[in-house]
DNA sequence: CGATAAATACCTATTGATACGGATTTTAAA
DNA sequence: TTTAAAATCCGTATCAATAGGTATTTATCG
């Protein structure tokens, strides 16, 4: 429909810490036509730098970047270049993820595993104006929206005092330290204890442990 | 020197559960003079599937894959087929990773955030019977066998009993509920947490349990 | 056979954490 | 501005865990 717009040479801008990956998704672009690599970013602030200073139509970012990562990245191009369509390639197919990069309006969202065809695929629909969404993930996506919607969010949400509070639990001072750390009373950290235990339903301290390890409040 | 090994086209094969990857490393190498791929894997059955089949020069290959990962993969193809290189490409930097690339004899080891040129100088360095590790990488494993040696490991030996108590304590036991369990009196227990607490050298319940975790007791 | 490690058991004292009550003030959202 | 959530504080009581000890039995290793 719109040939034109892909006839004039789409011209893409890659981010991916990984040089070895970008310079290879980089081989594989250069083999379809009228498409033009250029430049290869190896993090978000580079990639802001480089759509600075030329017109780009496409860019293909990681998620997973040192320094901005690039749900960040996306958010900063569509702010400021909201002419740019972006594809994510992740190597994750954790439903969170895909949900932030929905979030920040991002055009498409492929696998590190998906295959050349689909790679090709994406990026012609995206350069058409239209969204692709790998179809693996969406399932995911769909799946877990269902779930959750049935269990009815048992989700735990610590308040951020209670955060802090159970990080220093977690790096071994006692209530009383962390009462001085925090300027506050102990009566007040243990008042905290006793609502950070309710929350996430345990009942010893090892179970809070073992619940802040399991979500990564280390 | 041994020109005539690399002039008569070496044949190039490649695992990697990530296809985008693959496909892009594949076409790199294609660009390189007297290579060619052989073929693609996305696990480590299927590359061996295919060196069965035919004579490859050089493999390269992921560590994390589905079922197979890669130093196994690299294990069982230096069991049957020793003449091949063998090339990994990780993304990690983590010491113990390179540590176990080196000990089942892979001749290289880059990650996938090295340019194309390191990966072109490791793959000619490969085929002429020569080994590549990637300096970066080199140093953090120097660094970290220099740190072992000084502090002359501190490995502790819990005793069986002590594990299992250990673990009945990540269950959320009480001593006085894991003397009943073991039949034993609950001075016992105490007696084996005290000496966990000391071999482990944690001085809190949270340390002990943060031991645990980082040590797989769990 | 002697030495050592492991497992067992006990004692006293203290510290830390939890249970069960409350209550007030600050802050942010509706 | 009302309301709800978050953060603050206090008391009493009990339970759990740790810090010091000491001591016996059993098995294993050299």
């Amino acid at each position: 429909m719109t040939a034109e717009e892909i006839s004039k040479s789409a011209k893409v801008l890659i981010a991916d810490d990984h040089k070895l990956f970008s310079e290879g998704l980089a081989a594989l672009v250069q083999q379809i036509e009228n498409i033009e690599i250029i430049g290869l970013a190896s993090n978000g602030q580079e990639a802001l730098d480089l759509l600075q200073l030329q017109s780009v139509d496409l860019l293909l970012t990681d998620i997973h970047m040192p320094g901005m990562n690039g749900i960040e990245l996306v958010k900063q191009v569509k702010m400021h270049f909201p002419e740019v369509k972006i594809l994510v390639i992740s190597m994750y197919q954790d439903p969170d993820m895909v949900e932030a990069v929905f979030d920040v309006n991002a055009e498409g969202y492929i696998l590190k595993d998906a295959s050349r065809e689909e790679f090709v695929k994406a990026i012609t629909r995206l350069l058409d104006n239209g969204t692709y969404y790998s179809s693996a993930v969406m399932e995911k996506l769909l799946r877990k929206s269902i779930q959750q919607k049935r269990s009815s969010q048992p989700i735990v949400n610590l308040s951020p005092r209670e955060t802090e509070i159970l990080r220093l639990i977690m790096q071994e001072y006692s209530s009383e330290e962390i009462a001085e750390k925090l300027f506050i009373s102990k009566r007040t950290v243990d008042t905290h204890r006793k609502n950070i235990l309710q929350k996430t339903h345990s009942s010893t301290l090892v179970g809070l442990i073992k619940y802040a390890y399991q979500n990564n409040i280390i």
